[in-house]
DNA sequence: GTCTATACGAAGATAGAC
DNA sequence: GTCTATCTTCGTATAGAC
């Protein structure tokens, strides 16, 4: 069963959103790359460009929590080496063009005061340091520390992305990823 | 003596850069923001826009240089406050509406290709490592562990300025600099 | 150094036919 | 569900007078 169209173009839109950031993000960028259909925009969308990019990132947010339910059950070192897995694969498959499609919609501001958009940011880094946390506690992290840390990793691979497109080198990337691993290992007691 | 045109202007970029992105930093809003006169911008700017940019993070790329600097011969610990501190004073003046111009620059993505906004953005990112690895090594941090745990340090920053954007609390934020803060604890043998 | 006026393109959004 | 056509607004950039 092919996707829908509507599944084609959100699809597109969080690539463009990690890419080109939120105005990149354009419908005519959208049409171009799903080939969707110019007239369906607004089909699918009534909500225009803000329902497009709201679906997209609660999209790209559901796909990185499966990711870290996945880790559940392993160590706290395999879980970080998981976590720096999926985002270097991010920048090694675009060769350093594309990053986090909700920094992109977070940093891009909007007008300025109670967006909608930004709130819906903020609702998919909450699901992330949720998950995250509950697979670092099931894997032995002290109760205490696996908040903390799980939103740690979260930020700092954030910046390690925009970091390593900037530079375009693995360098910073790598470096974040190597001191939370020896942190992890610290919640090992090996 | 009063700042220059073309300073004001530079100011303004970076405060709108932080605020509302690349795309929300138009010749319109800076006009609008510093006073100046419309006639004034491709005089001061030949370049155009990407000219004004690349001057609004290098401006704002040396403003932090020089806190870093200011830090010098102060513990690991006070190191990572005061860095993290100036962090949130963004956030705080501008009540989560506020982030980083430079990561503003590196996430709006421009074409793709070898922009040139994304090397100046770079140029940045490397020169906030450098000067605050060197502060860290000067507070007693080992060698080999100053380099990346400065990186750590950018990294870390940067994404819980902007999960702290994002949700609208300091708690991200805070979490992030206390875990942060007792790993330079560990640096100092307490 | 600064002004007005304008060119040119692209964006989001809407209307109405098919 | 999809199409074409169009509206409006806003962006960067340029030309030429003052």
């Amino acid at each position: 069963m092919a996707r829908s169209v509507r599944e084609q173009m959100v699809d597109s839109a969080v690539i463009l959103l990690a890419t080109r950031g939120l105005d990149g993000t354009s419908f005519s960028e959208v049409l171009g790359a799903s080939g969707a259909p110019r007239g369906s925009i607004y089909h699918h969308f009534p909500g225009g460009k803000d329902e497009l990019i709201a679906a997209a990132i609660e999209v790209a947010g559901e796909r990185a929590v499966a990711l870290l339910r996945s880790l559940e059950g392993r160590s706290p070192v395999e879980i970080v080496d998981g976590f720096f897995a999926m985002w270097r694969a991010v920048l090694e498959r675009s060769r350093f063009s594309a990053g986090c499609s909700v920094l992109a919609v977070t940093v891009a501001g909007g007008s300025g005061d109670a967006d909608g958009l930004l709130g819906a940011a903020g609702r998919v880094f909450r699901s992330w340091q949720s998950a995250l946390a509950a697979v670092l506690a099931a894997g032995g992290v002290p109760a205490g520390a696996a908040e903390p840390f799980a939103t740690l990793l979260i930020a700092a691979s954030e910046g390690a992305v925009a970091l390593s497109r900037a530079e375009r080198s693995y360098e910073p990337f790598d470096a974040v990823h190597q001191v939370l691993r020896e942190q992890a290992r610290g919640f090992q007691g090996i």
